[in-house]
DNA sequence: GTCTATACTGAGATAGAC
DNA sequence: GTCTATCTCAGTATAGAC
């Protein structure tokens, strides 16, 4: 785990304000108040503001990468695995209802910013899409397993802007059980297609 | 119609702006070069940057407003009203794909800067909303009208969001031909229950 | 490694001439 | 109505003491 150097705080501190307030509009005194460090500090671990955006960047595809990998130990079978990201909206509900989805906000700021980080934070939706596909492969479901990937990706993309827009967690509840129930459908089609080979 | 007043061109150029390159990211120079006015212009006809931003939300409200009363007199049948507003995704499709959904990021990104205007530009989502609601209601599904109506537009952003990220147009063609499945199981099973009592 | 002081820039905003 | 000139301020970034 990584120590509590001034370097990891800021990062850490960093990452937190870019989710909330978003990147731009956080500033080097924001992410000083926060740390407890001067200004000028920040210029002894980094050469600008953007190469903080990278360290918290690739932080999160580590941080990201290692969940996923404890989802697929968790559980053997690759339904309950999806259902595990289904739930990251239950658990990050608060959140979520208050900043959106951390993942998908970046990714649309840093578009309008044309950011050269911009396909770095990207990696961030790839991962989730690449893992998803694996995991309804692994379901059975190898012809479309994109498809579907990218189609729970989008609906939990919408679920988090929504649920931002109207400050409604009960949306969330209500949408992650109907994604539940469509994801159980999912895996009996693919359970009696195999029979039928 | 608009005239061509220096006043109607700034918000024009101000609105395109800021769905491009975000609210914030915009300065008075960016627009002053797309009006080829001086900067201190503005100060005649807007007291201040959020002023420019409202007037830029109640255009898109009314906008709206209009683009929703032409859907509903150009077809009498809900479903067909509902498939205009699917279909907008691919109207829009070379905008999404560059910049997202132009209501979806700003409602982002003003939550993010916490903006006073957040509530404003989230009317336009409450616009959509009811308007769905409605044309639900009118297909026979009065009991999950609002339920269909949210799902249909979380699923829209989660599409416009992933489109952008991944620059995908073709996404966009696919989810929304699922989409409009969606929409004739939705109404056949409304004319079948209807049928029953 | 961390600080203070300071340079430099670009932003929003104002004053007043035309 | 539109302009130029200017103000103020916050932001990033640098220099150099400790």
């Amino acid at each position: 785990m990584s120590r509590r150097t001034t370097r990891n705080n800021i990062v850490e501190a960093a990452g937190e304000l870019f989710y909330r307030q978003g990147f731009e509009h956080t500033s080097f005194s924001d992410i000083a108040d926060a740390v407890h460090i001067s200004r000028g500090n920040f210029y002894y671990h980094f050469k600008s503001k953007d190469d903080i955006l990278d360290a918290v960047i690739n932080e999160r595809l580590a941080d990201t990468r290692k969940m996923l990998k404890d989802w697929e130990a968790e559980s053997e079978q690759p339904a309950d695995r999806i259902a595990s990201f289904i739930n990251i909206l239950i658990a990050n509900r608060a959140d979520i209802k208050r900043f959106g989805c951390p993942v998908g906000t970046l990714s649309t700021e840093l578009a309008k910013l044309n950011h050269a980080s911009r396909t770095e934070a990207n990696q961030l939706f790839t991962l989730f899409r690449t893992w998803l596909r694996r995991q309804f492969t692994l379901l059975g479901r190898k012809a479309d397993a994109d498809q579907l990937a990218m189609y729970l990706l989008a609906r939990s993309q919408g679920i988090a802007t929504l649920a931002n827009a109207f400050h409604d967690e009960k949306f969330i509840r209500r949408e992650v059980r109907q994604m539940c129930d469509w994801l159980n459908t999912c895996a009996q089609e693919a359970a009696h297609n195999a029979k039928e080979i």
